[in-house]
DNA sequence: GTCTATAATTTGATAGAC
DNA sequence: GTCTATCAAATTATAGAC
């Protein structure tokens, strides 16, 4: 049920069930999107049953997934912030930051990734809640690399500018590996990235 | 049913009823994904009845799909490359291409992304058929990108590295755009597009 | 908080006439 | 190629005992 390598965002084990049904759902959520995921896999996954769901969640599977990105989201940028902050400068944050992804991707074989891509845009033009949810996610990310990137001593623009150039990079290089099963974008992505910021950094 | 803005690669007015199958796929996959769209919503905007889908497509509702995937992706390569290919100048045509996306997707209400990007991390685990369609797709998209930097003087391994980042931006800028109904991050991954390519060449 | 059982609806898909 | 009618299975969700 559980797999042995480290998955970036989900550290500690699941103990109640409430916490093992948001963790079902995260991972199914990556691995084939909320629409795809029936409630009934993941009570599977979390060995619950519907009773508990419905009791921790009232509304159903939308909180469940309100839940689940949120959670997700907090845990993966934590997962990103501790490599961003152990590699030795801002160019070389950038490189830790993709090839570890590409890393990740490698060793789940292309199933562990962003856990909030697929699943904001499934509900973007379909359900309000759940789109703001991510969004959330998102500028949460976005400030977090932004502030990182003033630190650095980047102007506000440019630290902007790259936040969102990064977040994107990222998210985008994710589908394209998946796709095509190879890390090569991520690779390159997070070559490009380091050459931004590294020009940026230089004037 | 059918909306009054233009609708990137869905140019002429679809006459059989298989092409309107495959068009209403193409147009639901792209707001809700693959697995939200249940076959009856395709035929009800296709109007069209279940023996014509089967008529059309034996193998059901994947079968449908693939053909969506390819059309799409063929459709959506066209619309690009005109955009690139009009514009005066490599580093232009990033502006262009990613500036004619930031406004598409204010027009559609954020709902007209790239009709692959979405069912690509849906399937990518779980459906080895429409993975492969998906991978199809984005390495006939990244060929063509790097003909056109290989074209402009740059040398094969630059040229592979930025036609990847360019679309791996593209789709990343799809996510964060439409999660937070802004242009914005659309906006900045051209300027940043723009200025590794204007890098790039002044080697 | 969790158990078993079931309701109500929707889903993808098929049959056979025309 | 398209029409009407229908099926079996899966889906989300709820009821009531414990």
């Amino acid at each position: 049920m559980s797999r042995k390598i480290d998955r970036p965002g989900l550290t500690t084990a699941p103990a109640s069930t409430r916490d093992r049904l948001v963790a079902a759902g995260i991972e199914l959520f990556q691995r084939q999107g909320m629409a795809a995921t029936g409630i009934k896999q993941i009570l599977a996954m979390a060995d619950a049953r519907f009773s508990s769901l419905y009791h921790h969640f009232p509304g159903g599977k939308d909180e469940l997934a309100a839940e689940v990105i949120r959670t997700a989201g907090v845990g993966y940028q934590r997962h990103v912030e501790q490599v961003w902050d152990q590699a030795a400068g801002t160019v070389a944050s950038m490189s830790a930051v993709f090839e570890g992804a590409a890393a990740v991707l490698e060793l789940s074989d292309y199933a562990d990734v962003c856990p909030v891509g697929t699943v904001a845009m499934e509900v973007a033009s379909t359900n309000e809640p759940l789109r703001l949810a991510t969004a959330d996610v998102y500028r949460s990310w976005l400030d977090a690399a932004q502030a990182r990137f003033s630190a650095a001593g980047l102007d506000t623009r440019e630290a902007r500018q790259l936040s969102l150039t990064v977040v994107a990079l990222l998210e985008g290089a994710f589908v394209v590996c998946r796709a095509c099963r190879s890390t090569e974008p991520m690779l390159a992505a997070g070559q490009m990235a380091a050459r931004l910021v590294n020009e940026a950094l230089r004037k």
